[in-house]
DNA sequence: GGATTAATAAACATGT
DNA sequence: TACATGTTTATTAATC
């Protein structure tokens, strides 16, 4: 079966996208086609594409977006949140790199094969710039230390760590750093145990009182890459912030508009038949799952769809039609 | 066009 | 003395 959606590329705006295995909170969370969820995969067994990514820029990717990635992890990982109390939880920060290892599919349908010039064009490279401010990046490198707490030297080496365009980059962005902190009211400097202390200079901190301001910044600058850039780029499901102390969004749900997503595709054949039609195809790092433009599934369902390998199988007998 | 903000560069002081 | 750290000033560009 030549199916219409294949020609619907990765970077469109909006198939639904799940990641595999899902495991979502229990409570009853509904995700329809009109939202766009994506989520951060695993490399997968698949026969590689032209377009598969380097490792290089397969890190970048991984590294240029940890908001995104320690977010999804730490939601999905259903663990205790020891910063749960706090408003604004940034405890998945601490959880980087322990992302749920994936189980592959069990059958996909080939991917629309890209341009190589769009693959190029979607995807980071190592030397893109972050585009979060240098505030952000301290803001989030102290956030991610156990003590909330951090000298300059370490700063520098958790940007280098999470933004590989830094490795690279000219020694200023260090001068820029340093800056920051000392202009920026934001951060505030500690001075350290002298009985243990260890090297040169002061820890700096986060000012309480400034905190929801940078995690809001923080927040809009992610929220706005995320929807004005293409999904590869900026995966970017942020639980940054939680509606109430009791339990963490697992997902965000970008609105879209419906006929953005479907002006330029040919009406689903299997529309009207009853069955809900998957199409599964991998580019680069992520799974999609494409819902047709009305279904409407909640969780448990898309799990069970998920998780089931009969279930894939018959997702994949559909595309084989 | 002006105000604001952020990035960058540079100079300088201080501490290790 | 060298280097890292911290402060301050100035310039530029982007944004509102």
């Amino acid at each position: 079966m030549e199916n219409s959606s294949h020609a619907l590329p990765p970077s469109s705006p909006c198939p639904t996208i799940l990641r595999e295995p899902l495991q979502f909170s229990s409570s009853p969370q509904h995700i329809s086609s009109n939202s766009c969820v994506s989520l951060p995969l695993s490399p997968i067994s698949f026969p590689p594409s032209p377009t598969s990514l380097s490792p290089a820029t397969a890190e970048s990717v991984h590294s240029s977006s940890p908001l995104s990635h320690c977010a999804v992890s730490h939601c999905l990982e259903g663990q205790s949140i020891p910063d749960q109390d706090d408003l604004t939880c940034l405890s998945w920060l601490h959880q980087r790199g322990d992302l749920l290892p994936l189980q592959p599919l069990t059958k996909m349908t080939p991917l629309p094969q890209q341009e190589p010039s769009m693959a190029a064009q979607l995807l980071p490279s190592a030397s893109s710039k972050p585009p979060y401010s240098f505030s952000s990046l301290i803001f989030m490198a102290i956030e991610d230390s156990p003590e909330k707490r951090l000298p300059v030297k370490d700063i520098y080496e958790w940007i280098v760590n999470n933004f590989p365009y830094y490795r690279t980059a000219t020694g200023g962005w260090r001068n820029s750093v340093r800056h920051n902190l000392s202009l920026s009211k934001s951060f505030r400097r500690i001075q350290r145990d002298k009985s243990q202390s260890v090297g040169k200079g002061s820890l700096w901190c986060v000012c309480p009182e400034y905190r929801p301001v940078l995690l809001e910044v923080l927040r809009k600058t992610h929220s706005y890459h995320s929807n004005n850039s293409n999904l590869l780029h900026k995966p970017a499901p942020l639980c940054l912030l939680t509606p109430d102390h009791e339990e963490l969004v697992t997902m965000e749900s970008v609105e879209y508009q419906q006929e953005e997503v479907c002006e330029d595709m040919e009406k689903d054949p299997l529309s009207d038949s009853g069955y809900i039609e998957l199409h599964y195809y991998e580019s680069q790092q992520y799974q999609y799952l494409v819902l047709p433009g009305d279904t409407e599934l909640d969780l448990e369902t898309v799990e069970i769809l998920q998780l089931d390998a009969e279930a894939q199988e018959a997702a994949g007998s559909l595309l084989d039609l």
